[in-house]
DNA sequence: ACTAAAATTCAATACCTGTCAAATTAAAAA
DNA sequence: TTTTTAATTTGACAGGTATTGAATTTTAGT
């Protein structure tokens, strides 16, 4: 109610945004990742940080990290709405291909009002998900839960639908379209080589090896719910890696 | 060559664009009416106006005004091209109305790209007018010259068809809409009431009368060229308004 | 030509976002 | 625990765009 988004300007909605993005695993975003992010030095992101924390749309911990606070997460909803929704249109309406537009969503994500949002949201369809798969939030900034999870955290074996192409690499995501690894593509994880190594995939077409760092980005929404997976010593996975670092664990109990 | 689009910012755009149309009478743009175009003080319009010059973008005389240099005048041809294309879009492909292009157009138009102004060249079939019938630079920076003259200066009883409102007022806009006053609308222009009082046009429905200052705005395609008009003392009116102040003299010889 | 009014510029200052280099704090290694 | 390394913050400063209010120049009126 008080701090709205026409107020505040470009680099404070990108900061926002990044940390957004870079906190959703739970662990607060670093000073560091968020300058890496946004092309600007530590020390900026530090003094900006500072200035975000001021006006209450972080939670700065010094020398920890930073958390958006609620007033924060609004913001950022909106304006990562606006993102994935303008990418939607940029692919729909305007012809660009899938590795293009994320540059140019970025451009246009803080110029935007809510009038042209809405509008947008409206020729593309009221869209779900981006052309990667991210989720959109919703006009009143709720983002649903999905039940993606990485193919490379899935035991070998299983097979599922692609949701989403976590990157923003365009030349990744123009790799991934090329070999047809887009969501609703249907694929079955074949192999993973240990530690770190090569994935392979195969897909009603093809057999694909991916680096493991490529496959990492790949998120499926399995056909059996994880749940259902056994382990060889019959024990269940957990269902999440986020309590945990690794998604993986090679010793026994 | 030297001083690129890409490398210049908002407020610098934005003023070339101002200054641009502000100048395009032959006279110079002045400090104020550059301020107020844009919405600051006369100090900062001031200050910018310098700084614009050391740049040589804007041929600058104190205290006399600012003209764009050649350089100044590609950069400005640029960006209003891509207000004038994003118009198009706007009205075209996202459904606004006429009266609510501008200040989204303003708001994007130094954001985009080149890669973005020609998609959207092309989506919208290279158009050589905006909504409001103002002419659109081509992609090499010419503007090419029409035969618009105001309504109020074609003697009483012309007729033509109207090719452009020429205001960005939002609420004129939305009004001459209204009444059917748009570029194509033939009229004929009925009545002007001496002293910038009521003008009278007939359409071929309607009967209108506007204020003068509404009215002015009002430019046509004649249907007899300009120097065919013969003012009732048999010698022909002169072809522009531009070299002297007032579109019409009161007073004879 | 002289004065009053209007337009313009200047001076001092502010805000925002950034940089670099130095100091500090936290984390990892020995 | 001490030392080394990495991450973070601070300080000093810059560039860009704006403000207000005072000084200046131009224009218009008498």
């Amino acid at each position: 109610m008080d701090t709205e988004i026409q107020s505040l300007n470009d680099a404070t909605l990108h900061y926002l945004d990044a940390i957004y993005r870079l906190s959703q695993d739970g662990q607060p975003a670093t000073t560091n990742t968020i300058a890496g992010k946004l092309g600007v030095t530590p020390s900026g992101a530090s003094i900006m940080l500072k200035r975000l924390a001021d006006r209450k749309l972080v939670q700065l911990t010094p020398y920890k990290g930073a958390t958006l606070t609620p007033q924060g997460v609004r913001i950022a909803l909106r304006t990562i709405r606006r993102h994935r929704l303008l990418e939607v249109f940029l692919i729909q309406v305007m012809g660009f291909q899938w590795h293009e537009v994320d540059k140019h969503a970025h451009a246009l994500e803080t110029v935007i009002d809510q009038e042209f949002e809405d509008r947008i949201a409206e020729i593309t369809g009221n869209p779900t998900r981006c052309p990667h798969g991210h989720v959109i939030p919703t006009r009143d900034g709720v983002l649903p839960r999905v039940p993606d999870v990485k193919l490379v955290s899935c035991p070998v074996g299983a097979s599922g639908v692609i949701r989403c192409i976590d990157t923003d690499n365009a030349e990744w995501l123009e790799y991934f379209g090329q070999l047809g690894l887009m969501p609703d593509a249907r694929v079955t994880l074949k192999s993973i080589a240990p530690y770190g190594g090569a994935v392979t995939i195969s897909t009603p077409h093809d057999s694909i090896t991916l680096g493991f760092e490529l496959a990492e980005v790949i998120l499926i929404e399995p056909d059996k719910p994880a749940d259902a997976w056994v382990s060889p010593a019959g024990r269940p996975h957990a269902r999440h890696a986020r309590t945990r670092r690794a998604g993986f664990r090679h010793k026994g109990s």
